[in-house]
DNA sequence: CGCCTTTGACCAGCGC
DNA sequence: GCGCTGGTCAAAGGCG
């Protein structure tokens, strides 16, 4: 494995790793912050773009390496009393504070034994209050006594320690990433500017490249931050951030689509791109100020995310509940289109829309608005992810874009960046819109494909019909075909057939023009998909990537879902 | 009884 | 200013 940013899933421990590995290093052994699903508290630091191992321990929930729930073991065993046992697991809960940070191998900086493990004073924690027991067992009082409050005192002094070095290395992690950060930016800037200066280059380049995304042939890894020995970002990455601006900013170059609906502003009679609510000030906002850009909610209120997909049944079903408040007839359209509000908590702000197509009554139009502010329930994280990442990378396309317009190439790709005919932006509607097209899906439900050795189960919620519970599906297709072009790599089991020294590009013509890997990827992709929190930490990694992306997402708390029973590694961030 | 849908009224923005 | 349109509100009624 070379040099980058990775995210590996190890699904034996329940942990999705993203992390940036030095060169050469296997996963395993890289310089990764894992996130552990078994944890209810997952957290995504605003400041930091990817998910930092800082997890609270939860005494309910077992692991291997859970000292202390080990320590509690060996208490439930050794302890006298049950009042006795109590006391010593809050005495141990408020020294330990419940925090845990493990570094797998860091490179940063040499290990160390609190970066091991910061549990390790509880095991002489254990052996302390072991021999305590013994010791008051045997009749010794008082003096037994001071010795277990001194002991106390030091565990708690020790344990203080560790919580100090533990801030220190989040901090020290934390102004790792800021520095990349800044890295990234200025690099792009470079590349922006060395592109202006080429921009005739880069009309003839951009025909050749738009042919080549219609063959579906050149995939777009937007997750691809790989650098080069001295730990640059990828050309590539930067190259296709600049093509894209170059790109938007020559219209007629969108164009060279062969008639197709491909990426382009959208030009749709259709009325769910009109303006929605407020909406209606956003074309006086576009031309005359961006101040609402000060308010993270103001521009999450704005952007849109519009998902076409089939379905028979009146709504589609995305694990939220909505109540309806509105139903109006739309202009250009015989289909009344319905308004509805998210329940799930008071005063959320998420509205969706929904409306059959007019051309295709089958294809229901469901438009989503807003970021929920409350906890969401495993089956609407993917959806609510999909929307917010998408409607995050809007949002933060159009402010980092150096004129001020919305890059629509690379937010459509950065959503799907297989398959730019399935993301479509709308720059003519008041409000930034993203639209997905998921109608065009030919091939099996992935999410029907069982292995022989594994069986993967999906959570989402199913509609009432059959059709009503499609929308998962065509959201996993949709990775499905992201991961074909994005050279997802399926270690063990999972891709035995594929040499894990095989580029992704190689991996790409395998997975054409081999069904078994294919279905293997898609099993995976539907694996994949079922687990919430893959989408949080993609979401996450995806604001934290396109760079200045409002972290404020709510969707990244969610309960686990260990229904990944295969060891993953995902290096879809691999390029070349 | 509480929640939900229905549906007409109302409001705001925009174009003529 | 007026009409059109999109979006929201809220009263009324239905349903479990």
């Amino acid at each position: 494995m070379d040099k980058g940013w990775g995210l590996t899933l190890d699904s034996s421990s329940c942990n999705y790793s993203l992390g940036f590995f030095p060169s050469k290093q296997p996963a395993n052994t890289a310089n990764t912050l894992s996130v552990s699903k078994l944890n209810q508290e997952t957290m995504f630091p605003p400041g930091l773009g990817f998910p930092v191992n800082l997890t609270r321990r939860d005494d309910r929930l077992p692991s291997d390496d859970d000292r202390v729930v080990d320590f509690f073991a060996d208490r439930n065993k050794s302890s006298s009393t049950p009042s006795d046992h109590d006391d010593h697991r809050r005495h141990v809960k408020t020294a330990t504070a419940g925090i845990s940070v493990k570094k797998e191998n860091s490179h940063l900086e040499p290990p160390h034994k609190s970066d091991l493990d910061v549990n390790t004073g509880l095991q002489l924690l254990t052996a302390n209050t072991k021999s305590e027991q013994s010791t008051v067992d045997d009749g010794v009082s008082s003096d037994a006594e001071d010795k277990r409050a001194k002991n106390a005192e030091d565990e708690l002094q020790r344990m203080n320690a560790e919580n100090q070095r533990l801030k220190e290395m989040l901090s020290h992690v934390s102004s790792n990433y800021t520095a990349l950060q800044i890295h990234l930016t200025t690099l792009m800037q470079q590349q922006q500017s060395h592109r202006a200066e080429n921009k005739e280059h880069e009309v003839v380049d951009g025909k050749s490249e738009e042919k080549s995304q219609n063959d579906g042939v050149v995939p777009r890894q937007f997750l691809d931050l790989r650098s080069s020995g001295t730990g640059e970002i990828d050309d590539q990455v930067s190259n296709s951030l600049s093509d894209e601006r170059t790109l938007s900013s020559t219209p007629d170059q969108n164009n060279h689509n062969n008639g197709k609906k491909e990426i382009t502003r959208e030009e749709s009679p259709d009325s769910e791109t009109r303006a929605w609510g407020p909406s209606n000030k956003v074309q006086k906002l576009n031309t005359s100020t961006n101040t609402d850009q000060s308010s993270p909610e103001a521009t999450m209120r704005k952007a849109r995310v519009s998902v076409r997909a089939r379905s028979e049944a009146p709504m589609i079903s995305d694990g939220c509940q909505w109540r309806k408040y509105g139903q109006k007839m739309a202009k250009g359209n015989p289909c009344p289109r319905a308004y509805y509000r998210c329940t799930m908590a008071v005063g959320c702000p998420v509205r969706k829309q929904v409306q059959r197509c007019a051309e295709d009554r089958t294809i229901l139009i469901t438009t989503y608005e807003g970021a929920h502010n409350h906890p969401l329930p495993p089956a609407a994280m993917a959806m609510a992810n999909t929307t917010a990442a998408a409607a995050t990378m809007l949002l933060s396309g159009s402010m980092s874009s150096a004129d001020g317009i919305m890059n629509p190439n690379l937010l459509a790709r950065a959503i799907l960046p297989c398959s730019t005919s399935l993301a479509t932006l709308s720059a003519s509607a008041p409000f930034p819109t993203v639209t997905l097209d998921l109608t065009h899906n030919p091939n099996a439900n992935p999410l029907q494909f069982q292995r022989p050795q594994t069986s993967f189960q999906v959570p989402f919620g199913s509609g009432p019909t059959p059709a009503a519970g499609q929308l998962p599906q065509v959201f996993a297709q949709a990775l499905y075909n992201q991961s074909k072009f994005s050279g997802l790599q399926l270690s063990q089991d999972m891709a035995s057939s594929q040499s894990p020294n095989q580029a992704p590009r190689s991996s790409l013509q395998a997975n054409q023009n081999q069904p078994s890997l294919t279905d293997t990827v898609s099993a995976a992709t539907a694996a994949i998909t079922a687990d919430p929190n893959f989408t949080a930490v993609l979401a996450a990694a995806i604001s934290s990537i396109i760079g200045g992306a409002h972290p404020n997402n709510n969707n990244n708390n969610s309960s686990s879902n260990p229904n990944i029973t295969n060891s993953t590694t995902i290096s879809s961030f691999s390029g070349n």
